[in-house]
DNA sequence: AAAGCTCGCAACCGCGTATAT
DNA sequence: GATATACGCGGTTGCGAGCTT
């Protein structure tokens, strides 16, 4: 026989998730790591799927995600690495710390496709459109670098490796600070989850390797206080003891991985 | 002010691959 | 080795927010 199955789908339960759903899957993760997404559901008393937990973990809840839009560095590199790998959301996110497949997946649909075809250049191939594509009437900031890009090659210039992570880092300012959907779904749950408040209670000790906290995105200068959200305050625990640690550890250590790998 | 439309994002679905039995 | 299932990935969809008329 094979593996049991992952979820009993009667009873398991869909679509948004709440902040109570999150406050048991993060103090679940945090405590006890994720080794086994289909007991996960059960054993953090979620009436969900552990395919969705892992969803909404890696692109939602974990610690060390970015928030906003992906600054234009970060949506050349973007272009870059699909020319070079095309539709391998999960191999470029590797490349861009603290972004997921998901948002860039999004990103890509949404924001970049468009200004690749405004510039004439086919967002498939990466190759210039045929000549009957009208330019646009008046070119905007973003069309006249790009238009700039497409004249110094037809087929996308591939950043190396090296120029791709440093330009990241550099570009790692308090821009990108997780700004977050915080109204979305409890707002004075969302809203302390990316505040400095947050993120300085939770002990970014993860990041002491040499990591500056920049480069994940927020700042971890501010002071702790006390908030209402108390079962945040539990991160600190969890750290202090050791016990969710390892699992930042690991969110941390698999983005170094996927980056040599690629 | 309200109805309709568009856009962006979170989440779901289905498939391929890896892995446990 | 065969089989069944977990996991991860990419494609797609549905819904809410913002914009336009």
């Amino acid at each position: 026989m094979g593996r049991q199955p992952c979820c009993d789908k009667l009873g398991v339960k869909k679509g948004p998730w709440t902040a109570e759903e999150d406050k048991k899957l993060v103090t679940f993760i945090l405590t006890n790591g994720h080794c086994c997404w289909r007991a996960l559901p059960k054993l953090a008393g979620l009436r969900r799927c552990g395919k969705s937990c892992r969803l909404r973990w890696t692109n939602y809840l974990r610690p060390d995600l970015k928030r906003g839009l992906l600054n234009e560095t970060e949506e050349q590199l973007v272009i870059d690495l699909h020319a070079r790998l095309g539709n391998r959301w999960s191999k470029i996110a590797a490349k861009l710390p603290g972004r997921t497949d998901n948002e860039i997946k999004n990103h890509w649909n949404t924001h970049i496709k468009k200004k690749l075809i405004k510039m004439g250049i086919d967002p498939v191939t990466h190759e210039p459109l045929h000549k009957h594509v009208t330019p646009p009437e008046k070119p905007t900031l973003v069309d006249t670098e790009h238009q700039e890009l497409s004249k110094t090659n037809d087929n996308l210039i591939i950043t190396s490796d090296a120029n791709s992570s440093s330009t990241l880092e550099n570009n790692s300012t308090d821009e990108h600070r997780p700004l977050g959907p915080a109204s979305e779904d409890d707002p004075l749950m969302m809203s302390y989850i990316w505040s400095d408040e947050f993120l300085s209670n939770v002990s970014w000790s993860f990041l002491a390797q040499g990591e500056e906290c920049s480069e994940l995105g927020f700042s971890s200068t501010t002071s702790s206080s006390e908030d209402g959200s108390s079962w945040w305050l539990d991160y600190e625990d969890f750290m202090n003891e050791d016990f969710g640690f390892n699992c930042l550890n690991e969110v941390k250590m698999e983005t170094l991985e996927n980056d040599d790998k690629l």
